[in-house]
DNA sequence: AATCATTGCTAACACATGTTAGTATATTAT
DNA sequence: ATAATATACTAACATGTGTTAGCAATGATT
């Protein structure tokens, strides 16, 4: 059979150096931070690229794909940061400074990725999911850790570590609502605000 | 056409005092929690009732309405306690403190509803959704206020109040992991610590 | 110009979803 | 006991989902 087209075929517009993967993954965070994982539909993330649903996947092998992207993409950005600090030969405070200043600057530079990483890695499947939540738990092993020697050491006050830990990364979570609100806040005074209080928190003086 | 039942038709089981709808909430409010309100599917929830899905609409509306329930019960305890709070004559600090207090015992006692109405407000559909993001910022203001009123006398660090607000809710938030770890640090010592960490923080000394 | 790989399109599938209709069974009130 | 109400069941629906098959157009290579 026979079909004749009046228009031409839709096309991913790439950049120079940026695959047409890369670009259906960075919509599909936004529109997965939007929506959430679940609720954003493959025919919803074919608009947003500007193609047919079916034709993502000449590119990507599921849409549980684009999630293991996103979250290990991430999942590696801190882990990999992490080894940075633990090899530093600086105090406590500087390294958990250090540390809280990285999640601001990934939270502001890579918010989709981050957000959606942090909030939609539930809905992995398993293997992945299992390695995921390793990672996370031996992430926050090693922040505790810091937190602990500068306890040793009087630096910081005597309180417990893990919870410490998880304030403070939930804390930096939060900064969401400033991406929806109008009147930015600025990065830097932004950062500074949460070291006041986060850091501030922590320290013996 | 006759039919014959061999075994006998399930029912909701009630305590004294709670409609079978409370029961199929509260159950709504575990599932949602555990998969997200979108993945959570009808059948499933009907299985944890321990009954068909077509039988939970003699209860219920729709699977909105269940979301419905838990955000606005949630969101209405919180506003009422901050009328409480607002009305007391003690100091910003000792406001801040109670309010994240209140907070925490929810967080603890009201686990499942708190994180569902946190995490899941997203999928409420719209004359509803406004009248809770209105809720929300409603309540952040307020929380704000009493912070700046702190900051105008001196009693808690220059910092940007709303910041502060952020920091502490999403905190707080963060308790959920607790519920998944299996050697549970106890309330008070939890309580504890987040005061510490967080009104610490704040406090002028 | 001919060939081949890339990338897009239409159509369709199998399946899960929320929900309704109609009916049977339990419980409560008369 | 009878009637009335509350609650459950089976069956089915319409719709949305992720994904695949098969083919058409485009771009790169020879």
């Amino acid at each position: 059979m026979l079909v004749y087209y009046l228009r031409s075929m839709a096309r991913i517009k790439i950049e120079k150096n940026t695959s047409r993967k890369e670009v259906i993954v960075s919509k599909a965070a936004s529109l997965f931070r939007e929506k959430g994982f679940k609720a954003a539909s493959m025919r919803d993330l074919a608009e947003a690229v500007g193609v047919e649903a079916a034709s993502l996947y000449n590119h990507i092998k599921s849409k549980t794909e684009l999630l293991h992207e996103l979250c290990f993409g991430v999942a590696n950005r801190f882990m990999h940061h992490m080894d940075q600090v633990e090899a530093k030969k600086t105090n406590s405070i500087d390294k958990v400074e250090e540390l809280v200043r990285f999640h601001i600057n990934e939270m502001i530079n890579h918010y989709e990725e981050v957000y959606v990483s942090d909030r939609e890695w539930k809905h992995l499947s398993d293997p992945y999911l299992s390695n995921f939540q390793n990672q996370r738990r031996m992430y926050r092993k090693r922040f505790a850790a810091i937190i602990e020697t500068g306890i040793r050491n009087k630096e910081i006050k005597a309180i417990d570590a893990p919870t410490a830990v998880l304030i403070i990364l939930h804390a930096i979570g939060g900064i969401e609502s400033w991406h929806r609100s109008t009147k930015k806040i600025d990065a830097d005074a932004l950062t500074s605000n949460m070291i006041t209080i986060l850091v501030g928190g922590l320290k013996n003086d």
